[in-house]
DNA sequence: AACCGAGTTTGATCACGGTCAAAGCGCGCC
DNA sequence: GGCGCGCTTTGACCGTGATCAAACTCGGTT
């Protein structure tokens, strides 16, 4: 068996959660680990698209690029999300690491062979991308209704239920530059919303990166806000 | 086999289109047409999430809602897209008709014992879901970092490519406020806009839903300004 | 410990698109 | 054919967020 896969991390959270031993030693055949440091590129957009990868650790972003040459991060990957794009000679987005990270990484064409040859594997995907495609969806909903402020709000919230589930402090993984690129706003409203929450009391700043949620519950309203 | 499918007008592009003729058969037996007038929604958000479809004719669109109560179009679907949401208990989006529609609606359990019982049919959804994932993060660029101008052009090529592939004339499926939906702009703007492309000569206006292309390339240009 | 540079904050101003309001027009209806 | 409703257009004004510019701060490096 692939050297780890009894030890991984996101065993049973990733798209191998529902693989039987056999089916998983197949299929850690065909991978292997992969480090990156903070702002490595796994997947350039218009590149042959290579590979397919499990996130082992670390918070990724996919992101799309204007005609005009204007970025927008269309998603963020922590761990035990699938990248890739099964079934295309070539990638629309580019995946970038935000922090440094490690990937479960497979060539794309022994994956998607790997999906046929495994019902589990191809329903397991399938549902995660159904589920890829709900978020996707609600995210266009901020994008096109929701005022900076609330941007910004949801942003907090989400990726403290994913980062620090329990609520409190934790480590922002993204820039106000990167944030303003999930959000599409720029840099500056993002740090004067960010002021904002602060000088309010709903959330506590410290250095550049460290947060702490000091009132959830209206930092929730403020993302619900038009 | 279910009247029709031999006659089935969009067989070979929507979803059935790899089955064999058993599986078509089976698949055929959970299937029942409905007719929908303009406006009339088949899941409503937040409904029991009941039904998955293939669109056989009309134009069809998925909504979110903001917590604020503002529509947010998610996507358009078009004849031979498949429609729903397999394996979620409730729906997070609502789905009306835009203009009269004809759908292939499948009970959503069924459909999903049917995605377990043909391997084809599983696939077939995958790359699908695959796709629609890819479509609906190119919108999100859209939504996030293009202007009103170019929103409203994008989505008259993205339109036009569908309803009148050959290039020139068609009827909008959509009125100025279904288009702002869409666009996450407002109605106004999206008047002026379409007024300002009809008289630099891009378009020609008919009536309140017909149009006619006169530079498509002038117009693909201004979907992909900044 | 001081320096340096990237990233961040703050401020001033501008413009795009939103809002409010009213007039116009197409289209189905009687 | 004329009426009336609902969608659309146009106009005036406003506000949010973008842009331009400059000061500041954190954090790593020598």
């Amino acid at each position: 068996m692939h050297r780890g896969c009894e030890d991984c991390a996101v065993r049973d959270r990733a798209v191998c959660a529902p693989l039987d031993d056999a089916e998983l030693a197949a299929l850690s055949k065909l991978g292997r680990r992969r480090r990156l440091r903070r702002g490595e590129s796994v997947v350039f957009e218009g590149d042959d698209n290579a590979v397919c990868a499990n996130v082992l650790s670390g918070v990724l972003r996919v992101n799309a690029t204007t005609p005009a040459g204007r970025e927008q991060t269309v998603a963020l990957l922590y761990p035990a999300d699938f990248l890739g794009r099964p079934y295309a000679r070539s990638s629309t987005h580019s995946v970038t690491a935000l922090t440094d990270a490690e990937l479960c990484v497979f060539p794309r064409t022994l994956f998607e062979r790997a999906i046929g040859d495994c019902s589990p594997l191809e329903n397991q995907l399938l549902r995660r991308t159904l589920d890829d495609l709900d978020r996707s969806r609600h995210w266009m909903m901020l994008l096109g209704r929701k005022s900076a402020g609330a941007k910004v709000a949801s942003l907090l919230v989400d990726m403290a239920e994913r980062l620090a589930p329990g609520g409190g402090a934790f480590d922002l993984p993204l820039t106000r530059g990167e944030m303003a690129d999930v959000l599409g706003l720029n840099i500056e409203t993002v740090s004067r919303q960010l002021t904002r929450l602060a000088r309010d009391g709903v959330i506590l700043l410290r250095g550049r990166r460290g947060i702490a949620l000091l009132d959830s519950h209206a930092l929730g309203e403020r993302a619900e806000a038009a």
